[in-house]
DNA sequence: CAGTATTTAGAAACCGGTTTCCATTATCCC
DNA sequence: GGGATAATGGAAACCGGTTTCTAAATACTG
């Protein structure tokens, strides 16, 4: 492939004069811009990105750590949100993989790992609020960082989610419009943001219609399927059970199936509210609260951009929507 | 962050010996080698990768190429298997995205691209039959290119692929076995190689119990649920009906979704068999013929590692799997 | 037309590494 | 102890760009 060296000597001026072109420099005569711009052409030349990075420390790329492996249901949207805006800008992204260190003595944090590669900011998914600490010093770092469903800030740090606590009090609310009462919520780890959170707009919506919250029917698990239908299975030998279920989308579906499994039906038996809207809700005919995963995606990359380019950094906070479908009913009494 | 240079000079030797320090090469005495990998780990240094890159034309990157987007049932999982074998070498993923050039003269094709960034091998994903001359010139390289359901081999190229003849050929026969006659097929799009190869598997297992094959029971479209809702729709208006369908997953869940919207059950009036087993598949108790996709990715990595280490390349081909659920009944007569 | 201001182009240093090749030093042998 | 040989370390070139700074060429004054 021509190099630089190659275009200065074919146009006979310096590789200087043609940096400058590329570059849009100003300084260079209208005439000899155009040849080197035409030798350019014909020899199919474009600058190599890595020569590039070394002097710019810029490489026109965005980093992904994502160690915890984004819930799968998740995963393959946010990254094509991200990915279309990057491709538009000109972006490629490069996706650092969890390494088992050969044993080297080097401490590299991420923010070390992300200089060394000389990308240009840093997109931080599927992270739990576990170990805070370790973002402390990309936090303080002058990389451009966005985390997703982590409300995390710095100077060149700054977060996008999904209005948590408005979709689940939404959410909640609506089935006490639908005249539900005893309400329960399975949901996940007791440390993570989202759930947290989740967890406050629950409480919040309860508080609204002045009913009482049952801690008995709060349940905590992972995000799997087996923890909605361990929970559910609970549920169901209580004697006081609740008559609607409020749960992230892959619990919801956990625990119909359960409720199916023993004999009962969703929504004569009980109401079920999910949350997330995955891919697999709509074959349950689930009724849940909509996260816009695309649009998340689409959204850090937007904003790991604008940091990037020194514009404004305020988190991103994207509304959720009801999408009704079969699984609550109204109840009367 | 510490450059070679400061090693060295906080070592007292020159930048050429800390190189030869890192990289490990003979001629450096022990106890020099012992102070200068001190002082190295007292500044946590590490080599700057792009610094290397641009003097080794190596990264420890892969690329990948996924401009179809790779069928989002599979793309995770793939991914993931890569991202395994990646990180426990050392390789970061380089995700090349769709650029819209702006409008820059540049014709660069995906040799061009991958030189441009030194990735070090390429997997293609996510691709179709499609403008094939698109590859010749990658094909020629001295790129290490693997692609992924697509059996194109080059000096430098292979592929990593699953049986889909086979697999499509005991689908079928697993039919036949359970006493159909009357099978019919719904496959993907025409110029597919996937969807082609399944299609001989079928026609194979037909000939073996000497069953001809209706050319009216086979449908192509997108690998889309309605085009099984849409292409069942058609078989249940038919006179004469098949007894059993062989379709992707996706394309068999669409099937079963008709076939319920219209009053009928699985597998009481119809047998359905997939392929792919994705996750839905589960959630409907789908009898169907699993691929093994993290494997794909942790093969199509390590092959691509291969062909870097100038390894054998031979392609590599996947076995699938029966999975017996609960979509498929004997029938007699 | 000489003197000054402005364009324009290129030389050289730099980014942070690797690698070749040569000079020096240490070791070996008789 | 002297000469040959092997071990060691460093200078310099290189990878392919960007950027600064200065020199040369051109344009503008009066």
């Amino acid at each position: 492939m021509a190099t630089i060296n190659d275009i200065a000597k074919l146009a006979k001026v310096s590789k200087a004069t043609v940096s400058k072109v590329i570059n849009q420099h100003p300084g260079v005569k209208e005439e000899t811009k155009k040849k080197v711009l035409r030798i350019m052409k014909q020899n199919n030349y474009w600058p190599n990105s890595v020569a590039r990075s070394l002097s710019t420390h810029k490489s026109y790329t965005i980093g992904i750590f994502d160690p915890g492996r984004l819930n799968n249901f998740f995963f393959r949207e946010v990254f094509e949100g991200i990915e279309r805006v990057c491709g538009d800008k000109g972006y490629d992204i490069l996706y650092f993989t969890d390494k088992k260190w050969d044993g080297s003595w080097v401490n590299f944090g991420y923010t070390e790992i992300s200089k060394n590669r000389s990308v240009d900011g840093v997109i931080m998914m599927g992270f739990g609020r576990v170990e805070m600490s370790k973002f402390d010093a990309l936090l303080a770092s002058d990389m451009p960082t966005v985390f997703i469903d982590l409300d995390l800030v710095g100077k060149n740090a700054s977060y996008v989610t999904s209005d948590n606590f408005n979709g689940a009090k939404t959410a909640v609310r609506y089935l006490c419009q639908l005249g539900h009462k005893k309400i329960a919520m399975i949901t996940g780890p007791n440390g993570f943001k989202v759930a947290t959170e989740r967890f406050s707009g629950f409480q919040s919506a309860l508080d609204e219609f002045n009913i009482s919250y049952n801690p008995d029917w709060v349940f905590y698990g992972q995000y799997e399927l087996e923890t909605g239908y361990e929970a559910m299975k609970k549920i169901l030998k209580m004697r006081e059970k609740p008559t609607a279920i409020f749960a992230e989308d892959i619990l919801a579906i956990g625990a119909i199936r359960a409720i199916r499994d023993h004999g009962f039906s969703v929504p004569e038996d009980f109401s079920i509210i999910g949350f997330d809207d995955i891919e697999l809700s709509k074959h349950y005919d689930l009724t849940t609260i909509r996260q816009d995963k695309y649009m998340l995606g689409v959204s850090a990359a937007e904003l790991v951009l604008k940091i990037i380019n020194k514009k404004n950094s305020a988190p991103v906070i994207l509304q959720t929507d009801l999408v009704k479908r079969g699984t609550c009913r109204r109840i009367t009494g």
